[in-house]
DNA sequence: ATGTGCAAGTAAGTTACCTCA
DNA sequence: CTTGAGGTAACTTACTTGCAC
């Protein structure tokens, strides 16, 4: 068993090799898998302008299994990310399975839909969408509404903004998206996590929605996939602490011992560390102990200028 | 080549509605 | 029936980027 234990300097490329870092005693099973092709990836996935085809393509599946102390099952693991910016030709690509539901046609990507799309999944049991009139306010529930232009150009934009709406004293209304809606766009955004105009509108037809809908549900979903990452890597430095902190009070225990045994036992000492190793099962020094030890647990690199950063204030 | 204004896109934060225990 | 919590659609704001002039 070695001791060596760092928080890694980043130095190491995932990109080139298998990206994972292993960690096991008898009481730890940690394994971080981290893939990522693009090292600031987490900024250039959500940044920048869809379907200018700067980024060709990025992909990062991320896995952590924390085992076995972690809270989350095997069989039910906190879920594997996957998003992909495709390229422009696969973004350009159809979905493959069409699913409309809708009895009513789709209208989705007239210019003016406000009123036509309050018609909006009237298949879905589930959905509450409908236009109230008479509802004082203009925009929804008291909003300020200061920012028509802005609406109005959206609207202008794609068609859908709420501007109709608000010009027809409608108040805000919640569409709840029906399970096949949802499932669907799911699956779109497993292919993407953004959109261009022509992807967007060609969603907003298929699923009878409005071009604005369908923008709106892969900012929320993009916002609570991120969310889930922050949990995730929450729990992950959590555990990490942990790890570290029990290595800590092993190595300080340690070198107790070995201060104890200089002092009744110098020969020994006399040996270059080097060659000093612990025995798996007692934990105790033996000789083989390699001093230039790699580090045996290191951090995902998107929280490794993190935890430099706060090693530096400390 | 450089600066500026605009349009379009995104993330982050907030609000409001709906469902359910 | 009421209420509070949680989920989420819709919105606002601030920022970035690309393009035309």
């Amino acid at each position: 068993m070695e001791l060596a234990l760092s928080l890694g300097d980043g130095s190491t490329s995932f990109r080139d090799h298998a990206p994972v870092s292993k960690v096991s005693s008898k009481d730890l099973d940690l394994r971080v898998a981290l893939d990522i092709a693009d090292e600031d990836m987490g900024k250039s996935v959500f940044t920048g302008r869809a379907g200018e085809g700067a980024r060709s393509r990025v992909v990062f599946p991320f896995q952590l299994d924390l085992l076995p102390f972690s809270p989350v099952p095997r069989s039910n693991p906190l879920p594997q990310l996957r998003l992909q910016c495709l390229s422009e030709n696969q973004r350009s690509a159809e979905p493959a399975a069409i699913l409309d539901t809708n009895p009513f046609p789709a209208v989705a990507e007239e210019a003016d839909d406000g009123v036509s799309q309050s018609h909006s999944s009237p298949n879905s049991v589930m959905s509450s969408f409908h236009m109230e009139l008479g509802i004082s306010g203009g925009s929804g529930g008291g909003r300020s509404g200061g920012k028509r232009d802005l609406e109005a150009a959206d609207a202008e934009r794609d068609g859908s903004r709420g501007s109709d709406d608000d010009e027809n004293g409608l108040a805000r209304k919640k569409l709840r998206l029906s399970k096949e809606q949802s499932a669907f766009l799911e699956e779109s955004f497993k292919e993407h996590s953004t959109l261009n105009p022509k992807q967007k509108l060609a969603l907003a037809k298929q699923l009878n929605l409005r071009p604005r809908q369908v923008e709106v549900w892969f900012q929320n979903r993009r916002a609570r996939t991120k969310l889930k990452q922050t949990e995730i890597d929450c729990e992950y430095l959590k555990r990490y602490c942990e790890t570290l902190t029990e290595e800590n009070r092993r190595l300080q225990k340690e070198l107790q011992e070995l201060r104890a045994l200089k002092t009744s036992q110098p020969f020994y000492m006399q040996l270059p560390a080097t060659t000093l190793t612990m025995c798996p099962s007692c934990e105790r020094v033996a000789a083989g102990l390699a001093s230039n030890a790699k580090p045996r647990v290191s951090l995902p690199i998107h929280m490794q200028s993190q935890a430099q950063a706060h090693k530096a204030a400390s």
